[in-house]
RNA sequence: GGGGGCGUAGCUCAAUUGGUUAGAGUACCAGACUGUCGAUCUGGGUGUUGCGGGUUCGAGUCCCGUCGUCCCCGCCA
C-alpha cells in the first residue's frame, strides 16, 4: 500500500513514481489545486491534486476530511522556488497525486490531533480516547523515546553481563507493603494470587540459583491511591546481582543512567553520581530525596546559640535539641503572608513557630527576634550562613529530625518562591545508609526499605540494642528531589534473617509461614547479593519533562484507577463468580 | 478516609449583583477561490450549562446531594 513513509522523502525522490498511505492531517482547498498534510508516524508530506492531472482523482480529494485514511500514488516533486516549507523536513518536495484510495473514513475526531500546538484538551476526553490522543505526534514521540529507552536499557544491560528472566504475575500475597491485587483461583476454591508489587523474592532467589547478574523490565502492581507520578500498574528496571558491594551496584547504576540520557540527547550527568547519607541528606537539606538543582544548604547554629540570650534558643540547646537555619538567598522582600504561609509549613512539621530575619537590599537585617540576639552571635550568624543584602534566613529549633522536616520543606517552598529551578537541568544524587528501622504508629519496628535489607556490618553489633540506630546497606537514586528507584545488598544468611524478623515481631512460626520459601532457599548456598529496582515511567516522565506519569503511559488509568476507555473495572458475569466461589458483599449504590 | 480546583457548543473558554433570546475563537456544514502549509473570503449555532433536588417572580450563577476528572494529605515494606 505504500513505497515510502510520510517522512522520508527528500529532493533526491523527484521524479519517482510513489505511493504514500496515511492520515489527513489537513486539507486546503483553493478551488483548483487542492494541498492535503498526510500524516503517518515518521512524518508529514504534502500531496497537491490538481483538476488537471486527473479530473477523478481530483473530485475524490474535495471530499477528503481530517483523520481520513487514504492511499495516494503520484509523482515526487520538487516545490516551486518560495513554495518549500522549512518547518517540515519534507518541506522541499510534495507529491502530485493522480490517485488516490479512501482506505477508510473518520468520524470527526472529538479533540484537535494536529501538531500546532493545540489548546490543551481535558485528558479525561483524551484517556477516553486514547487510541486517538496516541495519534498526535507529541504522543508518538514519547511513545518510541519509551521504546528507545528500553532497548538502551536490554543492551547495556546485556553488555554488562545480566540475562533478563521473566518472573510471574500470578504470586503471592504477602502482607508486608502495599496493598495487593488479588486473582481468585477457580481450581482451589477461596485461595488467591496476588499481582506483584515488585519481583523481590523472585530475583533473590535467582541469585541462589546462580544466574549471577538477573535484569528485568518488570510490570508491577500496587493497590494504593494514585498520584501525578503514580500508576497502578508500573514498570521498573529490575536489577539483582551476586558476589556484590553497594558500591558494584552503584556503579552498574551509575553507567546505565548516563547511556539512558545520552540515547535521549538529555545533557547527561557526569559520573559517578555524587552520594549522600541519609544523615547528611537530612541534616544538609532536610530531605531522603532532596532536589539538589539548586543549593540553599542548611546551616548548622546550635552552638552559637548554645548560651544566647534568646530563651528560645538557649533553653532548645539545653534540651539536646538543634538550632539551624535556612538563607533563602534572595528573599529579603518576601511579603509578610507568604511568611505567615511558610510558618503555618513549619508548624504542622512540628515546630512551635517559625523564627526569621529579612535583610533589605540595604543590608539592615529586620525581625522581631533581632533584639534578643547579641552582636556577637550576629556576627557568627553572619558568616556560618553567609548572609549578603537581601537575603531571607529561617530558623528552627527543636529535635533533630522535626527541625530537617521543616527547613527541608521550607527548601523547597522557598527554592520555588525564588525561581531557583531550570527545568532543563537534572540533579542526580544517591542517598546511601538509610536507617534499617523505624517506627510504626504503633511502636513497632518495621523495615525502612524491606526486610531483607542487610545491615551496616560495622552497626551489627548493637542490632538488638539499639535497633534505631542500625544503618543498612541500602541506597535510593534521587533525580530531580524525586525518587527514581532504591536498593540494597540484602540479608543471605538465614540467621541474620531470623534475627532481623524477630525484631519486627516476625515470629518463628510466622517467618516460616510467610518466608519459609525464601528462608529455605538462603540455607542452600546463597551468594552474596544485591540489586536495585528503578521507577522506569518516573524515569522517563522526568528524561522527557512530562507533566504526569500518565503521559509516558500508553494507556494509564485515572486517579480512581480507571481505564477509561475500556471502561475496566467492570462487573463479570454470575457465571464467572460461582465458578470462582465467589459471592459479593456490595454496598447498594446510591439510588 | 480527608482537603482543594474544575465541569457551559465537538474542542478551548466567556457570560456584571440572581435578570431579556447563553456568547467568542476554533472545529464542523454549505458556497466561493489554481500555490497553500494555523490558507483565505461569505454564510450557518449545531447547547439536557455533568446529573438530581431545593430557594426564588426569575438560577449557568445561590443552597443541598450526587457523578466524573485533576492536585494534595493519609497510604505507597
Amino acid at each position: 500500500m505504500r513505497t515510502h513513509t510520510c517522512g522520508e522523502l527528500r529532493r533526491d525522490s523527484v521524479g519517482k513514481r510513489v505511493r504514500l498511505s496515511g492520515w489527513v492531517e489537513s486539507v486546503r482547498d483553493h478551488g483548483g489545486v487542492i494541498f492535503v498534510d498526510l500524516r503517518d508516524r515518521y512524518g508529514v508530506t504534502q500531496v497537491i491534486f490538481d483538476p488537471e492531472d486527473s479530473r477523478e482523482t481530483w473530485d475524490k480529494a474535495q471530499r477528503l476530511r481530517s483523520q481520513h485514511v487514504v492511499a495516494v500514488a503520484g509523482v515526487v516533486e520538487r516545490r516551486p522556488p518560495e513554495m518549500e516549507n522549512p518547518k517540515l523536513a519534507t518541506g522541499e518536495i510534495e507529491v502530485r497525486c493522480d490517485r488516490l484510495e479512501l482506505l477508510n473514513a473518520s468520524l470527526t475526531p472529538p479533540f484537535p490531533l494536529e501538531a500546532r500546538d493545540p489548546a490543551r484538551v481535558s485528558e479525561e476526553l483524551r484517556l477516553t480516547y486514547r487510541y486517538l490522543d496516541l495519534r498526535r505526534a507529541s504522543m508518538q514521540r514519547i511513545l518510541q523515546a519509551r521504546h528507545r529507552v528500553a532497548l538502551s536499557v536490554r543492551s547495556y544491560l546485556d553488555r554488562m553481563g545480566f540475562i533478563e528472566v521473566e518472573t510471574p504475575i500470578l504470586g503471592k500475597s504477602t502482607p508486608e507493603g502495599a496493598r495487593d491485587y488479588l486473582v481468585p483461583s477457580r481450581i482451589l476454591p477461596g485461595t488467591f494470587f496476588a499481582l506483584p508489587q515488585a519481583p523481590q523474592q523472585y530475583k533473590q532467589l535467582l541469585m541462589v540459583a546462580g544466574v549471577d547478574r538477573y535484569f528485568q523490565l518488570a510490570r508491577c502492581f500496587r493497590d494504593e491511591d494514585l498520584r501525578a507520578d503514580r500508576q497502578p500498574e508500573f514498570t521498573q528496571i529490575d536489577i539483582e546481582m551476586s558476589f556484590v558491594s553497594v558500591a558494584d551496584v552503584i556503579a552498574v547504576v551509575d553507567g546505565l543512567l548516563a547511556e539512558l540520557f545520552r540515547e535521549l540527547n538529555v545533557p547527561a550527568p557526569e559520573i559517578p553520581l555524587p552520594r549522600l547519607t541519609y544523615q547528611q541528606a537530612m541534616d544538609r537539606y532536610g530531605s531522603d530525596h532532596p532536589d539538589l538543582r539548586y543549593g540553599l544548604e542548611i546551616v548548622d547554629l546550635t552552638n552559637i546559640f548554645a548560651d544566647s540570650t534568646f530563651q528560645v534558643f538557649r533553653r532548645a540547646v539545653a534540651a539536646g535539641q538543634v538550632v539551624r537555619a535556612l538563607n533563602a538567598r534572595g528573599l529579603g522582600q518576601t511579603p509578610l503572608r507568604v511568611l505567615d504561609e511558610w510558618t503555618e509549613v513549619a508548624r504542622k512539621a512540628g515546630l512551635a513557630g517559625l523564627a526569621y530575619i529579612r535583610i533589605a537590599g540595604t543590608g539592615e537585617w529586620k525581625s522581631p527576634i533581632l533584639k534578643y540576639l547579641s552582636d556577637g552571635e550576629k556576627e557568627a550568624l553572619a558568616q556560618r550562613a553567609g548572609i549578603q543584602a537581601g537575603d531571607l534566613v529561617l530558623f528552627a529549633a527543636d529535635d533533630r529530625a522535626v527541625v530537617s522536616k521543616a527547613l527541608g520543606e521550607l527548601r523547597r517552598l522557598a527554592a520555588k518562591e525564588a525561581g531557583l529551578i531550570d527545568p532543563d537541568r537534572h540533579a542526580l544524587v544517591w542517598i546511601t545508609e538509610f536507617p534499617l528501622f523505624e517506627r510504626d504508629e504503633a511502636g513497632r519496628l518495621t523495615a525502612v526499605h524491606h526486610p531483607f535489607t542487610a545491615p551496616l556490618e560495622e552497626d551489627l553489633p548493637h542490632l538488638e540494642s539499639e535497633p534505631l540506630r542500625v544503618r543498612s546497606q541500602s541506597y535510593d537514586i534521587v533525580m530531580d528531589g524525586v525518587e527514581l528507584g532504591g536498593g540494597s545488598i540484602r540479608i543471605h544468611q538465614r540467621a541474620l534473617q531470623e534475627r532481623i524478623f524477630a525484631l519486627m515481631g516476625v515470629d518463628r512460626q510466622r517467618g516460616e509461614a510467610r518466608f519459609g520459601h525464601l528462608l529455605t532457599a538462603l540455607e542452600y548456598g546463597a551468594p552474596p547479593h544485591g540489586g536495585i529496582a528503578l521507577g522506569f515511567d518516573r524515569l522517563l516522565m522526568l528524561l522527557l519533562g512530562a507533566e504526569s506519569i500518565r503521559d509516558v503511559i500508553a494507556f494509564p488509568k485515572t486517579q480512581k484507577a480507571v481505564d477509561l476507555m475500556m471502561g475496566a473495572p467492570a462487573p463479570v458475569d454470575d457465571l464467572q463468580l460461582r465458578e470462582l466461589h465467589i459471592r459479593l458483599d456490595v454496598p447498594r449504590l446510591s439510588p
